[in-house]
DNA sequence: CGATTTTGACCAGCGC
DNA sequence: GCGCTGGTCAAAATCG
């Protein structure tokens, strides 16, 4: 848990193929345009929510991010149970996404079908976080979904993979937003 | 009745 | 090595 880059995603993103289809989250960043903080640069201009000026516990300020890793994953067999097997990777991270949004509901309708998993107290935090998990059959795709203390009004949002698959619930021409932010990802 | 949520337990990584 | 914290599973409960 720490701060997670936030930043537009793969600025950096070397190998152009491995590049994502597009933002997990980018239908629901249409949907919720408005109120959508994300991008280091485009948080500045709306600082009216989050001054991150004086940050200390909140390393989630005003950053919408993303962190990038690896692309594997490493969930072999993570239970209860004797771990007996268990003798590979290391900790292969995901690339996570994570952006935060006004909003007063957590349940941000983004187009996809979620399972809650799990729900975690957080240090710091008064709200528990909550753990998602994509339910289309081989999408593996996690997001988990916090209230900041400081901003009862802020969503953190992070999502884990890209969606192999299309919405569920087709909504607006999102499509559009989801070109201007591949233009932001291209930056 | 099937799908989803709730909730406690378990496990792994990290810091001290 | 121990304790804390985050992440996940699974059984039971709830919802549509």
């Amino acid at each position: 848990m720490d701060s997670y880059q936030i930043l537009f995603p793969p600025s950096s993103s070397s190998s152009a193929s491995a590049a994502p289809p597009t933002f997990p989250f980018a239908h629901f960043a249409y949907k919720h345009a408005h109120e959508f903080h994300a991008g280091s640069e485009m948080m500045n201009h709306s600082n009216e929510t989050c001054s991150s000026s004086e940050v200390k516990d909140e390393p989630v300020n005003s950053h919408v991010g993303v962190s990038q890793d690896d692309e594997d994953k490493a969930r072999g067999d993570k239970k209860k149970g004797p771990s007996s097997s268990l003798s590979e990777k290391k900790k292969p991270k995901k690339p996570r996404y994570a952006f935060q949004t006004r909003s007063q509901v957590d349940i941000l309708d983004d187009g996809y079908r979620w399972r809650k998993y799990g729900q975690k107290a957080v240090k710091n935090n008064k709200f528990p976080r909550s753990y998602y998990k994509c339910t289309f059959h081989g999408c593996n795709v996690k997001k988990q979904v916090q209230r900041l203390t400081k901003d009862e009004g802020l969503v953190v949002t992070t999502y884990e993979g890209v969606h192999t698959h299309s919405i569920d619930k087709p909504t607006d021409n999102f499509e559009h937003i989801l070109n201007q932010m591949h233009i932001y990802n291209h930056f």
